[in-house]
DNA sequence: ACCGACGCTAAGCGCTTGCTCACCCGGCAG
DNA sequence: CTGCCGGGTGAGCAAGCGCTTAGCGTCGGT
């Protein structure tokens, strides 16, 4: 699988096929550049038509945004009730939430950084529509925890803050994720399991024992991730993966 | 202490006044709007002058970004670097790192805004020199946990990857943190620390049980604290809080 | 052969942007 | 009183913005 698919990948059921370019033309132009410092004129150009074509698929630049951050969060509140309502103990549940949150948002890195790090430039009643399915993303998360709890299966300080802590842990992974570094999205998401499971103390249970990546392989340097430096010069289509 | 001296008082020394204003009126702008939609009339506007005399005292908008980031990330820097030299086990080490962190990405939530989420903005050579301060704030929590794997008082699944989650899940307090939801700086820094020593599964430390909040306040609805809603009509200076 | 529909483009409109420039004003040293 | 100087303003420039409009080529249906 390549980069590239990994990005349109998403989109496969959008047409016409225009109207698809365009939407990842604009994930990458806004994911590297930001929603308000992205032109039409670029996203037009990364999907080979003129500025105007734009406007014959979308009526505003804000309506693509739109459309991006309505199916990244429908996706992101599907995989989290599919968890949710999986079978296992509550500890299995909420291990396979995180991973597979987890590993979206780092498969997935341009689209998510633009799913939850560009919402403030929606317009305020798609603005509100977000809203209401993070919220659900967040009960869904959240009902993993108090079941847990209330199985006696968890020890948590706080159920909503901890609920909180979860999610954004989980959704940063689009901030810092790098598909140059040295982790795969697989791995990123079994150490996150691993990490909310004890934050929950759910006790040594078999979905961390089984998903655990190998413990203190020393020489590795902790160079952070880094997210792509910023561009003055304008590259567009010369290294678009 | 107000809300408006809690954006102010971090960059008291700052000369001129006008400067200081400047400044205080740019980390405002740029965590409600971004710095790209923010502009210089905004910033001038908001400081209660011309938008000429922006530049009196600031080359360019993006040095007004430079400054805000330079000292912010110094001032996270400078924090995380006295806990880990701090007294104490590393289990207390490592909670008084994300304490301080913590509380002061919330209390700063706005500049804290600004310095994590804006840097993308900055010209390629600034972001440069940020990006070095970053790599130290990330040097100085992985020693925190080295040094407690080494001591046989943390046990982690990975030392690198453990810190950028610890890191990670800091950070992004500054996104979420609403001073009009229920916690209090301090209690999210205290719940965080708590966290994250189950994280690291530090066994039941001093330090996480004395500053534990108290567990299961069970009727707390979870909605989760959300960012401003975005601001399409052009309101400026009603409610400057 | 004709035609309307569709997808698209070239050109450009009205507006806003970051930033500049000529000028102004109050305080203070000589 | 005079001259200077740092901090400020009003007006505005060049460039770039989101978006529109008039028109063009290519189709499938009749």
């Amino acid at each position: 699988m390549s980069a590239e698919a990994a990005t349109g990948e998403a989109w496969e059921d959008i047409t016409p096929d225009a109207a698809r370019r365009l939407v990842v033309a604009a994930v990458q132009a806004f994911a590297e550049r930001g929603y308000h410092a992205t032109t039409t004129r670029d996203i037009a150009g990364r999907a080979g038509m003129s500025p105007a074509a734009l406007y014959i698929h979308y009526k505003t630049k804000e309506e693509l945004l739109y459309q991006i951050s309505r199916v990244g969060h429908q996706r992101s509140l599907d995989m989290l009730r599919e968890a949710r309502d999986g079978g296992g103990s509550a500890a299995d549940r909420l291990a396979a939430a995180v991973r597979a949150f987890v590993r979206w948002h780092a498969e997935h890195h341009t689209t998510g950084r633009v799913v939850q790090y560009e919402l403030g430039a929606l317009a305020p009643d798609h603005y509100g529509e977000i809203v209401a399915l993070r919220r659900q993303s967040e009960d869904a998360i959240r009902a993993i925890v108090a079941e847990g709890v209330a199985a006696g299966e968890f020890d948590v300080p706080e159920v909503p803050g901890t609920t909180l802590a979860v999610l954004s842990l989980c959704i940063d992974v689009a901030r810092w994720f790098n598909p140059a570094g040295r982790r795969t999205p697989d791995e990123v998401g079994a150490l996150y399991a691993d990490l909310v499971l004890r934050m929950v103390r759910a006790e040594g249970g078999p979905v961390a024992d089984r998903d655990r990546p190998e413990a203190g392989d020393g020489g590795l340097q902790a160079v952070q991730d880094l997210p792509d430096p910023p561009e003055t010069a304008d590259r567009r289509r010369s290294d678009q993966q």
